[in-house]
DNA sequence: GTATGATTCAAACAAACGTTTTAATTAATC
DNA sequence: GATTAATTAAAACGTTTGTTTGAATCATAC
């Protein structure tokens, strides 16, 4: 009566999804037309009218279908470090690790598109399309705050100033790293053996690098 | 007979170009139209390919008028920096600074349009326009090149491949630092002194913190 | 002043855009 | 099996896209 799973019912929602996913990512918004995506995922070209309402409806549930997930990852997983620690500070490190690795490990999923997906957050970062930009605002509103706390409470003798900054260029890092086409061929090509799972550690000891360098301005190294 | 200065002759091409980049960071290259461009720079919707040929050759301009003037100033610092330093090996800080912060002075410049073009530049990185790509690799190749031989001689230690990843990760962090619209409200409303003079300085201390952090694998911190 | 080349202009071009419409088809309910 | 709702299909909608055209205007040189 009905296949086994994933090719029948309903499917016409994710087969949407997935094609408009990879093809964001490549050609951005403007450029991915909703032909291009009907015709990847071979449906009717008003399927996409249909079942989202309209292209910015559609941009709207490829964020949240991912997003929604890593973010709830990456609060289970302070939930974790918070429980753990009882009354005594977080490491650093750990926060970071909770954030930006959680981030990290979906990037290494190819297969099931979380790599995609990553890449396409990253570069939407640097898109200041006003209307995605207060959607995923919104989305990370949470998250973020959480983070920011149980960093300012872990790095009690650091300005929250200096926190706020340090983060933002983190998230900066770590975008690039992902979504970064390396435009300059800085990576590509210099060493062939391109390996996702060597991103990660690697990344990551740049981050605490970064994080535990001695301010720039006023303060002496201590 | 003709006004004292930058209005008449020739004016058109810089008005076009003005314009194209403003709006190509703040729509990118397919949410930007001709009709946009040239009605921005107010002159006639076929004054572009009349003076560029076509949109792909506007963009590419775009991008030569500064990116050539940039590099030659990156390349010129470390000039200088070689010709100081002689047979001894150069701080792995000035060679950052004569990269990362050229560019950092560049985009401090708002007057003048860096801070414009350096967003541009930034969320470039992340959007794979095959043809953009090419040219932006092209443009930067022996700027990269010396640069890297650079950071090598000055890092005998470290292996190539992690310079290389640190570089990229350090690319990563200054953009996204310049040309990140700060999606997630992070920095923006959470301070509101936003001193672009501000940045240098602390990005310059993230980065090196990063260059310098202990390698992840194998390696002990020595 | 007239001729020459460069530039600007208004108008039109075909192609592609997101969306809507109406009919055909499928799935589920009685 | 008939009825109803949900989904898919093909075709067309009016706009907007980048580009081209041919005449009008400008500056310059003879």
């Amino acid at each position: 009566m009905n296949e086994p799973a994933g090719k029948t019912t309903g499917d016409t929602r994710s087969r949407i999804l997935d094609a408009a996913e990879v093809l964001f990512m490549d050609h951005g918004f403007d450029g991915t037309s909703m032909r291009m995506i009907t015709s990847r995922a071979a449906v009717n070209l008003a399927a996409v009218n249909y079942h989202f309402g309209s292209k910015e409806l559609l941009i709207q549930e490829v964020f949240r279908r991912r997003l929604t997930d890593l973010n709830k990852a990456r609060l289970a997983a302070l939930d974790v470090l918070e429980a753990e620690a009882g009354e005594v500070p977080i490491k650093p490190s750990r926060i970071v690790d909770a954030f930006f690795g959680t981030a990290l490990r979906m990037a290494a999923d190819v297969e099931g598109g979380g790599h995609t997906f990553m890449c396409l957050l990253g570069r939407t970062y640097t898109e200041p399309n006003e209307f995605v930009r207060q959607f995923l605002a919104e989305e990370y509103a949470e998250c973020v705050e959480r983070f920011l706390a149980a960093l300012y409470r872990a790095l009690p003798e650091v300005e929250r100033k200096e926190i706020l900054w340090r983060f933002h260029f983190m998230m900066g890092a770590m975008s690039y790293a992902i979504a970064g086409t390396d435009a300059l061929q800085l990576v590509t090509g210099k060493f062939d053996d391109e390996d996702p799972s060597q991103l990660a550690p690697r990344l990551m000891s740049f981050l605490l690098g970064g994080l535990r360098s001695p301010l720039a301005e006023a303060g002496p190294p201590k």
